[in-house]
DNA sequence: TCCCAACTAAGTAAAAATACTTAGACCCCT
DNA sequence: AGGGGTCTAAGTATTTTTACTTAGTTGGGA
């Protein structure tokens, strides 16, 4: 196989050194380029050809998914591979829609980069364990990571009319919309709420709603 | 590394003896059982220590989708990755959804074969190259979907400032908190508020977490 | 230079949520 | 028959959010 040309894209000029160094001794890999941010990158890919990319999130100016998202739409024949540090369902789902076909972690080690740039490089993907565990779980919503946290316990303890106002206050009803479609008084959705503050140990609306989303109450 | 301990899921006796017959000279990977239908391979499991299953998709009595599905649940720590002769994206999603880890093809090679179970016994997730195709291809479609709704573009019109405050509302801090760790007043905060309202087009709160959550601004 | 967008801030009010407490009706279980 | 949990509701008070409006500052682009 011959030389796969890749692009470093991160902010942080350490990080791009380190991936360097590590990838020095392997050999049919070449750094063909670095970037900072998205825009720089895209800018690469119209003056050089690139088999690949070692892509970050966070970056300023563009961030990786919305550079993501372009390249797989302007440059089909280039691979991106997430190289992260969020093993958070939305920052991998979202590089996923994006077009990502690889993501990993920074603390990966060199095999193992090594053996993920050429996996993705012939057109198979390859995802570290925490992004194949949040995949699945997106897939699958099992609640997996919610168990961890000790919140899919927590809904269990709701009673079903709690439940019901909870998903309505996250279907953005005020009590008293909520009272009207239930047939109840509005004290009534405001005992219940204080309930579920108190039993989810939340502060606030913003925190019933994002209970209320890990638990899937809401599509 | 100690052996892999697989066991073969096919109802189809020449297939499952082929790929004995080619992992037979790979080391660290040992063939622990075989299996004629989903059925089978649930009762082996039951007896004997399994890592890692080599599952067909089409078999009598128990497809290798409603196995997979009972196995991911009941046995976690065994990975399953399916061996099938079909790429079209449901069968993919499908077996995705019960929970398998890697997908490759009949006609793969051994060398990658051996690659794939090594992969995903390490906690990884190996998916050939149609398969992954045919996952993007999955994403691509939600995405327009999701996009029809109106949320990834709206990100784009936040100002910076908008996104720092609209991701402290959703880790619940109340408006006098969020002043406070900016160095600003409540009424700008309150300002910024309405004006993350207005432009996401939502009613309150509830709303704005809900859009946080959805873009990403979260960890 | 001038205009615009972003960021800042405040006046005024009303609506909604949060806090703490109490209590009756109902059902299930022992 | 009594106890516990759920569902219901209200009194009272405070805090927070939402609504509508106005406006000064700043930095960048036309």
């Amino acid at each position: 196989m011959q030389t796969i040309k890749v692009i470093l894209v991160d902010d942080h000029e350490i990080i791009r050194d380190g991936i360097k160094a590590l990838l020095k001794g392997a050999g049919e890999i070449e750094i063909a380029g670095e970037a900072e941010n998205g825009q720089q990158a895209i800018e690469i890919l119209k003056t050089r050809e690139v088999d690949l990319i070692l892509m970050d999130i966070s970056m300023p100016v563009m961030d990786g998914i919305d550079a993501t998202k372009y390249i797989s739409r302007n440059f089909s024949g280039v691979k991106v591979i997430v190289l992260s540090m969020h093993d958070d369902e939305s920052h991998i789902i979202n590089m996923l829609k994006a077009g990502a076909v690889g993501y990993i972690f920074k603390n990966t080690g060199k095999t193992r980069l090594i053996e993920a740039i050429k996996t993705v490089s012939s057109g198979e993907s390859f995802f570290a364990k925490e992004a194949s565990q949040r995949i699945m779980e997106h897939f699958m919503q099992n609640k997996v990571r919610e168990k961890r946290n000790g919140s899919m316990e927590d809904v269990q303890h709701l009673t079903e009319r709690e439940k019901e106002v909870l998903k309505l206050i996250a279907e953005e009803y005020t009590n008293q919309e909520i009272a009207d479609k239930l047939f109840l008084s509005p004290r009534t959705i405001d005992t219940h709420r204080r309930n579920l503050l108190q039993k989810l140990k939340v502060k606030n609306t913003a925190g019933l709603v994002k209970f209320a989303i890990k638990c899937g109450l809401l599509d």
